[in-house]
DNA sequence: TTGTAAGCGTTATCAG
DNA sequence: CTGATAACGCTTACAA
C-alpha cells in the first residue's frame, strides 16, 4: 500500500506538505503543489480513510436501516436517500432489521461499531419505550413511525390523513361497504392502528358503519398475502364494493386475488392502496393509490442527520410527509 | 469516546489484556476476563473499528455496486448478498452507478476510498478495454455481464440460454411472427446483443424467419419504455404473436400497454419477460418469464470475493447461473 | 511556505 | 498468564 510517506519521499518534501496538498488546504508553493500531485498520479497514492477516521472521529458515512432491501417501496426511499446523502457529501450503507424490534435495536448498535456519523431508521417493530434505546446523542432519525418525535428527530407518513383520504375517495366513487386488508397488530401506535383509524374516521363522518367483518387480517404484508386476503374476501361471502389495503404491495396483490376469482376491478370492487410504488401505475387496472412524497421524506431525513451530526444537542422534530392522492383505473 | 486504555484502568490491566479479552483470543484467566467484561459493560465501551483497521488493513465491508437501487431485480439480489456475506461475516455497502460506465468506474474507486475489502460489481456500461480499469489485485466480482472473465472473477446471467428458451417457449406455444423488445446498442458484446442472439438462434433453429422489423428498440429499459413500445407495435400495424422482452420491468410495461390498446395476452400476443421479478407472479396476467437463480449468482459472487479477499492472486473464474422457464398465464 | 513531533485507538511482538 | 513497546497512516499544533 501506498502511504502518504512515499509519496513525500517520491516528491522530496514532507509529510505534511502532501497532507495540506491532498486536503486542499493552501500555503503550498505551486511548482511543490504539482511535485507533489504528480507523485501522487505516478504512485497511485489513496488516502487511507481509517487513518483519517482515527483522528476525526467522522467517516461521512450515513446508515440507512430498512425492513427488507426487497420491499417495494424501499428502492424509491433508498435512491432517494443516496442522492440527498451524496450532495452533502457523505456515503450510505444500507442495513435490513428484518422487520423486527431486535434487528432494529442491532442496527443502532452496528451503527456504533461500524462507525456511521448517524442513522436513518426505518423502525417498525421497535417501540418507543423500549429499554434499549440508547440515550446518548449518537444521530438517529427516525423514519416512518409516529412515535419518537420526542426523542428522536422523526419523519413521519401521513398514515391517518392518507388512508382518510383514500377511503373518502372509495365513499366519493359510491363505495358503502368498504373493507380494510391490514396487518393484526391493534395494540399500541404504529402503522396498523393509524391507518386503521383514517379508515375508521372516513366511514364515520361520512355517515357510514364500522363493520367488524369488513377487517381482513393479512398474512405477510406482501403481495401473496394480499392474494390470499382477496381469496378469503370473496370466498367468505361477505359482501363489499370497496377495499382500502394498507400497501400497495398487498393492493397488487388484492388485484391478482380478484382477477382469480373473476371479481371485476373496478366494476365490481374498486381497490386503493398506500405508497405509490412504481408499479402501481403500471398494474392492470392501474392502482389508485396514496402518494406520500418521498423525495421530500428522504430529503428531510438526510436534512436531519446532518443536522445532528453537526449538532447533536440540538432539539428534536416531528416532521410529516405531503401526499396526493392518486387516482387511477382500481377505483374509476 | 470510551477507550480500550479506559477500560483497562478500569479493571487495572493493561490494554492488552483488554485486547485480548474483546478478541476472545484466550489466554486470560476467568477472574481477570471478568473483571474486564464488568469494566466493559458499565464503561460501555465499543471497539473502534477505525483503528482496529489501521493495523489490520481489513474493514469486513463488502461493496455492492448496481445501475440503481431502485430497479425491481435489484432487492432480490441485494437480499442474497447481505444475507450471504452476513454468515461470513461481511457488512454490506451499497452504490449506485447510474448504470454508466462512468458511475462504475467511480464505484471502483470508491471501493478503495472506502476501504471496502472487496467489490461485487454489477456492470452495465463498462468496456472489458476500458483503460481506467485497475490492473492491482483488489478484489472485484463482475456480476450480470459476460465479458470480464480473463480479468476478473465473473458471475453471469444465462443471457443467451434463457432468451433462446423463452423464445423457443413462444414457438411451441404456437407463435410464429416472434418480436423483441430490446435496447439499442448492438455493438459489442453486453446484456442487448447476448439476448437477442439468443433469441435469434431460437428461430433460426425452429426454421423460422428473423425480421429486423420485429425488433423494437427501447427507450428507457422499465415499465414505462416497455408501455410505449408496446404502443408503437401495436400502433404501427405490424403483425405478430409473441414478444420476447428483455426485462421483466419492460414485459410488465408491455402488458400494460397492449391493455391500453385492447391487445388481450395471451389470447392475442403472448408475452415472456426475463429476471422473474418478484411482480411478475402477480401481474394480470401473470407474466412468464426466464428466471435466473437468484440466490445462486448471489451465493457464487460472496463466495468469490472472500475468497480473492483471502487469496488475491487466485486464478480467475467464469460462472453462469442456472435458471428455469416459469409458464405462467402471459403465454398460456 | 515548509517541516517536526506527538498522538488518535488498536494490535503484534516479545519480555516478564 | 500479563504487560510494555512499537507500529498502522494520518492530522493538529507548533516551530523553523
Amino acid at each position: 500500500m501506498v502511504t502518504m510517506s512515499d509519496v513525500a519521499r517520491l516528491a522530496g518534501v514532507s509529510k505534511m506538505t502532501v497532507s495540506n496538498v491532498v486536503n486542499e488546504r493552501g500555503g503550498v508553493s505551486e511548482p511543490v503543489r504539482r511535485r507533489v500531485l504528480d507523485a501522487i498520479r505516478s504512485s497511485g497514492y489513496r488516502v487511507n480513510v481509517s487513518a483519517r477516521t482515527l483522528k476525526s472521529g467522522k467517516t461521512g458515512v450515513i446508515g440507512l436501516a430498512v425492513p427488507h432491501v426487497n420491499a417495494a417501496y424501499f428502492g424509491v426511499l433508498a435512491e432517494q436517500v443516496i442522492d440527498q446523502a451524496g450532495r452533502r457529501g457523505f456515503h450510505v450503507a444500507i442495513e435490513q432489521t428484518g422487520a423486527a424490534a431486535e434487528g432494529e435495536i442491532e442496527a443502532i448498535a452496528y451503527s456504533h461499531t461500524l462507525q456511521f456519523d448517524g442513522l436513518i431508521l426505518s423502525a417498525v417493530g421497535l417501540d418507543p419505550k423500549d429499554q434499549r434505546l440508547p440515550g446518548g446523542d449518537f444521530p438517529i432519525v427516525m423514519l416512518g413511525e409516529q412515535d419518537f418525535a420526542a426523542v428522536f428527530d422523526h419523519v413521519g407518513m401521513p398514515n391517518e390523513a392518507g388512508t382518510r383520504a383514500a377511503t373518502e375517495h372509495l365513499v366519493d366513487r359510491g363505495c358503502r361497504r368498504i373493507a380494510i386488508v391490514t396487518g393484526g397488530d391493534l395494540s399500541g401506535v404504529n402503522v396498523v392502528t393509524r391507518r386503521h383509524r383514517g379508515y375508521t374516521e372516513a366511514l364515520l363522518e361520512r355517515g357510514l358503519p364500522v363493520d367488524p367483518a369488513l377487517r381482513e387480517t393479512l398474512g405477510p404484508w406482501s403481495a401473496a398475502g394480499g392474494r390470499e386476503a382477496a381469496h378469503r374476501l370473496v370466498d367468505s361471502g361477505r359482501e363489499f364494493d370497496g377495499v382500502v389495503a394498507v400497501t400497495d404491495s398487498v393492493a397488487l396483490g388484492l388485484l391478482r386475488g380478484f382477477a382469480d376469482r373473476g371479481v371485476r376491478v373496478p366494476e365490481d370492487v374498486r381497490v386503493v392502496g398506500y405508497d405509490d410504488v412504481p408499479d402501481a401505475e403500471f398494474a392492470v387496472p392501474s392502482l389508485s393509490t396514496v402518494a406520500p412524497d418521498h423525495r421530500w421524506m428522504a430529503a428531510k431525513a438526510v436534512e436531519l442527520v446532518t443536522a445532528r451530526i453537526e449538532d447533536p444537542s440540538r432539539p428534536t422534530g416531528e416532521h410529516t410527509a405531503p401526499f396526493a392522492l392518486r387516482e387511477r383505473e382500481s377505483t374509476r
